[in-house]
DNA sequence: GTCTAAGTGAAAATCAGTTTCAATAAGACA
DNA sequence: TGTCTTATTGAAACTGATTTTCACTTAGAC
């Protein structure tokens, strides 16, 4: 998600650019996947050394509700962010072992989501991560 | 799960079988799906009514360890629980106007895991939740 | 029965995330 | 460009979920 788009998005929303919010956004893009607010602020300090991490959680709250960045839970007690994809998503393989995180692009969602349709009830979204062992971990173990 | 595989289960892992524990899993699978710890406390308490809530996280890591229990993230800031099923498992749906949770034992996330391996990746476990409005919330809205 | 380590409860601590409030600064408009 | 309104910010205090500490209890091995 390039600077000027996102700009729009948040001015569209009633919402001010700030020095801040470009820092956190480019932080987002600088990190990847599934990134928690304590290494969101210190990559976004390196642009705004000032920024709080209230802001930055502020700022993360008010990215998804514009649909911007995303949360992730992988189940480690801390909420996970990244930048949203236009149009696309992706999937987190976790390695039990060294707990790096791969992706997929490849989802088998999208059928079962028109069953559950049958039966009433409208998917709007869905969130799918999948644990286990990576090829270096499963190797070299 | 009943009390006996449970008991062996925990035996088996060096874990004693106490009344505590006995009530947090009758709690459990009274409750049925994605209970919170206050939810187990509350209702565990009727079987035993000087259980602390400690006890009850405590069991609830316990059971998890031995496979007794699982975790179910919604994404409401809680950890919840929920019995496991033997051989089976099934996904969430959860609706975003009345909260209310639905279940699919339908899962097509199992392909998936053999593209996966097939990149090096062993996928042992996988969370799917799916979220949207339930029938009862689409109709009349 | 005795013994020992696992388990328990209460209180205190931790940790992620939120709220409060006074100061700052986007950006609409003159 | 300057003025004004209001969203945003940072620091400190707070919250709510979960964990740790520690003295006491008890399951279950012998
Ligand atoms: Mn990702
Ligand atoms: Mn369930
Ligand atoms: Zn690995
Ligand atoms: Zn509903």
């Amino acid at each position: 998600m390039d600077l000027d788009r996102a700009a729009g998005r948040l001015r569209a929303g009633g919402r001010r650019v700030t020095a801040q919010r470009r820092a956190v956004l480019r932080a987002l893009t600088e990190l990847g996947c599934a990134a928690d607010a304590e290494e969101i602020h210190g990559r976004a300090r390196r642009m705004h050394p000032r920024i709080g991490l209230v802001t930055v959680y502020r700022t993360l709250e008010a990215f998804t509700a514009e649909g911007l960045a995303q949360s992730v839970f992988l189940g480690d007690g801390r909420t996970r962010y990244e930048a949203t994809e236009q149009g696309r998503h992706h999937h987190h393989l976790v390695c039990l072992h060294c707990g790096r995180i791969a992706t997929t692009d490849e989802c088998t969602v999208q059928p079962l989501e028109g069953t559950i349709l049958r039966r009433g009830f409208e998917v709007t979204a869905h969130r799918l991560e999948l644990f286990g062992y990576c090829a270096r971990c499963r190797t070299r173990r």
